[in-house]
DNA sequence: CTTGTAGTCCGGATTCCCCT
DNA sequence: AGGGGAATCCGGACTACAAG
């Protein structure tokens, strides 16, 4: 179909006729737009003048053709942008999801123990004595689970909960018994939640314990003296409560969340005791 | 110099037509 | 019926030019 002319009136075109470029003035055209998308009017002129295969067209079409070009690049630019976005915008919802999700089981799970915690604090009331104990580390879901019976919920009855889970911590950085303890709502290994209690004596180092079981013993040992990196990568610590103990010394509950090695991996949240 | 008008071009929106 | 392309309509920006 070769192009006609137009003019008739409204959206009109020569002889009441819809007119197409052929393709071979259509390439013609695509070549003479990538080499200038605005041509000026003298410009356009010359290119119909050295183009014969554009000679049946009118330079009025010819802008037109130009003008209408350049609004569907534009268009076309406009839809692939917002495609990324879309896949981008999609790729985001669903890690938000997993984390609401994660968060919102981690929620039943802090207000399962907060209520624990307060419940034995409150029995606490009365005098109790400090033991300043060595490193203790204690995988701590351990003592809310059913095996343990609850029992005195004072300063010095949760360090003797705190070095029994230890003396349970050191039989599995021996390599004799290695197994995560699943929380409920969480899945089991590194990511899940831990409760560690160590003292004063050695902050904070034993914290990552908890993380290590699965390790080799020398392996264990060897990060445990690497103090400074047990807080290197902490985002989040929170004091919960302070309890006094007999000489004068406290014992904290701590919240930690530490950074997972990946960004698109859970964060790893602990619960200290020092 | 300022102002009003006409002409031109452009982008965006819309219409019209053809093709699948 | 819906998509794609050509053409039209409309408003805004810019320029040239004449008149006051």
């Amino acid at each position: 179909m070769m192009a006609m002319s137009c003019k008739d009136g409204k959206g009109g075109m020569d002889n009441g006729k819809y007119v197409r470029y052929t393709p071979e003035q259509v390439e013609a055209l695509e070549r003479l737009y990538h080499e200038c998308p605005k041509p000026s009017s003298l410009r356009r002129q010359q290119l119909i003048r050295e183009c014969p295969i554009l000679s049946n067209i009118e330079p009025k079409q010819i802008k037109v053709w130009f003008q209408n070009r350049r609004c569907r690049e534009k268009q076309r630019k406009e839809a692939s942008r917002l495609q990324a976005v879309n896949r981008k915008l999609t790729a985001m919802n669903k890690l938000l999801m997993e984390e609401n999700d994660r968060l919102q089981k981690q929620v039943s799970q802090l207000v399962y123990e907060n209520g624990y915690f307060r419940q034995q604090t409150q029995k606490a009331g009365l005098a109790s004595k400090d033991t300043s104990c060595e490193s203790v580390v204690t995988s701590g879901q351990h003592h809310l689970t059913p095996q343990h019976p609850p029992r005195d919920a004072s300063p010095a009855g949760l360090l003797s909960i705190a070095e029994e889970t230890l003396a349970e911590f050191l039989s599995k950085a021996t390599g004799t018994a290695v197994e995560w303890v699943q929380m409920p709502g969480m899945k089991p290994g590194p990511d899940s939640i831990g409760i560690i209690a160590i003292s004063h004596g050695c902050p904070g180092v034993a914290a990552r314990a908890c993380g290590l079981v699965g390790l080799e013993p020398t392996r264990v040992a060897e990060i445990l003296k690497d103090r400074p990196s047990w807080f290197r990568d902490c985002r989040a610590v929170d004091v919960l409560n302070v309890l006094p103990t007999a000489n004068g010394g406290t014992i904290e509950l701590l919240y930690m969340q530490l950074y997972a090695p990946t960004t698109l991996a859970p964060a790893r949240d602990f619960w200290l005791l020092r």
